[in-house]
DNA sequence: CAGTTCACGATATAGCGTATCGTTCATGGC
DNA sequence: GCCATGAACGATACGCTATATCGTGAACTG
C-alpha cells in the first residue's frame, strides 16, 4: 500500500472511530497501520515484533491483543479464525456499509483477498443451513485457495 | 450415539482401515470412538484427558496428534480450523464417496452438524473465486450458526 | 477539580501445536 | 522360530496463541 493510500486510510478510520464515539490513540493507528502494510496477514506477537521494529517502543502482547479487540470491534480489522491472524479491512476507505466479510487465504504465500461473495450465494446457503435446523449467525467464510501467482507457479 | 451404532462404526471404520493396508490399532480406535461418543467437538488434549478417563490409561498428548493425524488422512475424524477441535466423521457408516465436509458448529452448545452442501452452490462459490483471480484447493467450510434447540432457547 | 471511565502495563497461567530422538511392537522373508 | 524392517508410540523440550487479573495513569465530564 503506497504512502498516499495509507494515509488516506488511516484517516478515515480515524474518522469512523470519531463517528463512533471512540477513541483512535496511536497505539490503535500503529497497529492498524501495520496491517495496512503487510502483505500478509499477522498474529498477535508477530505485530508486538513489528512494532518494536517500525516504532522503536516495545507494545506488550496483551496490549497487542486489546488494540486488536478493539480494532475488530469497529470493523477496522478482521481475524482469520482458521489461521489466528489479523488483517486490516480492505474497505475502511469504502463508503458502503460493510458486507459479510468473506476471505481467499493463497495457501502458498499467505495473501489474503476480502471479497463480496455474491448475496444470492449467501442467501441460498443461508436455505440450506435452515434446512439443516440450524440458523446462521456470522456468515464469514474462510476458503483456502492459491492465488494466480502461485498458481501458475506451480 | 448409541451402543449398536457405535459398534456398527467402529467395525466400518476398521474395515475401511483394512482396504486401505492401513492398522486400526487399539489406541486409535479408542480416540475415534471417543470423538463418536462426544456431543461436542474435542481439542487433542481433551482427548487426552478423556482417554485417561474412559480407559483407565494415560495417553500422550503427542500421540494424541498423531492418531488425530492418522484418522484425519482417513478421513474418519475432521478437524475444525476455526476452533481448533476435532470431529467423527459422521459418514463412516455410509456407502458413499466421502463429499467436501462442510461444517455447521452451533456458537452456544459446540454441536456439531457435518452436512453436504449443494455442489451448485459450492460450484457458483467457485466460480466466484475464479473471478476474483484465486483458484480453491480445499473448499472445506466452517459456518457459525446456532442449533434448533440454542435458537429457540434464546 | 473531583469523579468516572477508558486505555494501557505487568504478571501469571492455560491451551494448542511441533520438533526430535529413542523405544517398542507388528510383520514378512528367511 | 529369528532377525531385519518399518510403523506406532513414548518422553522431553520448546514455541506460539490467548485469557485472566490486578494495578496505574490518562482522558473526558459535569
Ligand atoms: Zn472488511
Ligand atoms: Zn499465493
Ligand atoms: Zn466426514
Ligand atoms: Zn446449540
Amino acid at each position: 500500500m503506497n504512502k498516499a493510500k495509507l494515509k488516506k486510510t488511516l484517516n478515515r478510520a480515524e474518522e469512523h472511530c470519531r463517528e463512533h464515539g471512540t477513541r483512535f490513540t496511536e497505539k490503535r493507528k500503529h497497529i492498524l497501520q501495520l496491517l495496512l502494510q503487510s502483505e500478509v496477514p499477522l498474529s498477535a506477537y508477530e505485530l508486538a515484533t513489528h512494532y518494536q521494529s517500525a516504532f522503536g517502543e516495545t507494545i506488550p502482547a496483551m496490549s497487542v491483543y486489546r488494540i486488536l479487540d478493539f480494532l475488530m470491534a469497529e470493523t477496522l480489522v478482521h481475524k482469520l479464525n482458521s489461521a489466528n491472524k489479523y488483517t486490516a479491512c480492505e474497505h475502511i476507505a469504502c463508503d458502503h456499509q460493510h458486507e459479510v466479510p468473506q476471505f481467499l487465504i493463497c495457501e502458498r504465500c499467505q495473501n489474503v483477498k476480502e471479497v463480496g461473495i455474491e448475496p444470492s450465494i449467501i442467501a441460498a446457503l443461508a436455505d440450506e443451513i435452515e434446512r439443516a435446523g440450524y440458523h446462521l449467525t456470522q456468515p464469514q467464510i474462510e476458503l483456502h485457495c492459491l492465488c494466480e501467482r502461485c498458481f501458475s507457479a506451480s
